[in-house]
DNA sequence: TTCTTTGCAAAAGATTTGCAAATAC
DNA sequence: GTATTTGCAAATCTTTTGCAAAGAA
């Protein structure tokens, strides 16, 4: 998904069976003004996104900004990427798609959904799961001091 | 990893460098009891180790708890394993290996590391990576009551 | 008007930290 | 005897919640 106007936002979360006031648009506006091309960083912390919604003046209250991102997750508009306890970033790309969180870094991109065979995993899924419904987070561990 | 005895708790608590005072004996062998067979329930959060550790009368203190996973985890005796952002589960098990989590039931099940292939994925890793630094958490999603 | 949403501040839950007392080597 | 560790309670951080005011249909 892709938008550029606030109309096409509204309409957008009208789909989504979400009633468009003032701040959810921004803060889809927010979520969704980076590109969602391979590459862009469209990966937002909360807080990120608080940030950005009230850069030039403030719009939108902490509690409304949590309370919506929420809303979006569990509507399907976007999705959580949990990376560690305190960091969740939130994916405006509702594709098909896994991530690679870099624990040195803290660096969050995409993987396309082809680039893992999830093959031999099919018969330990719940039945009726698909590949579609499975959020892959690989992360990169920094060196783990193991002992030697 | 698999311990029975203290001494042989002390011993690798040595090993890893960790002075094996009896506080850490005793949450090392808390995270150790259960087998480490696949299909064994070996992922505990820290509430349920300091739980475990105190059943029958006082031991350990939730500072103490906490940050002697901490420091286990540092030191490579234990796993992380983020399935959400306030769900930390810690495994004794540092073979490599995946995981895998539903969502809707809240269950962590290991995965061979030999059932998700990432091939494709190498050349996006940072270098000096190799397959055995990289802890994948497969999310099978509840329903995502997407909009029709 | 009636139902929904917002905002604030307080609450909640998980983890960490400061510091004095206890323990280890 | 000196350095490390523990325990408590307070602090911190992120997210949620209660409830009155504001906004939408």
């Amino acid at each position: 998904m892709s938008f550029q106007s606030k109309n096409e936002i509204a309409r957008a979360l009208r789909e989504h069976r979400i009633q468009p006031t003032s701040q959810r648009v921004e803060i889809a506006h927010v979520l969704f003004e980076r590109g969602m091309e391979a590459g862009a960083d469209h990966h937002m912390s909360a807080d990120e996104v608080l940030e950005r919604v009230n850069a030039d003046y403030h719009r939108v209250s902490k509690a409304t900004v949590y309370n919506t991102l929420r809303l979006f997750e569990e509507t399907g508009l976007i999705r959580a990427v949990v990376v560690s306890s305190s960091k969740v970033f939130f994916d405006a790309n509702t594709e098909p798609h896994h991530h690679l969180y870099d624990e040195s870094t803290g660096t969050l991109q995409d993987i396309p959904a082809e680039d893992i065979d999830t093959a031999q995993l099919f018969h330990k899924l719940p039945e009726g799961v698909s590949g579609n419904d499975l959020d892959i987070v690989v992360r990169v561990r920094g060196q783990a001091t193991s002992a030697g």
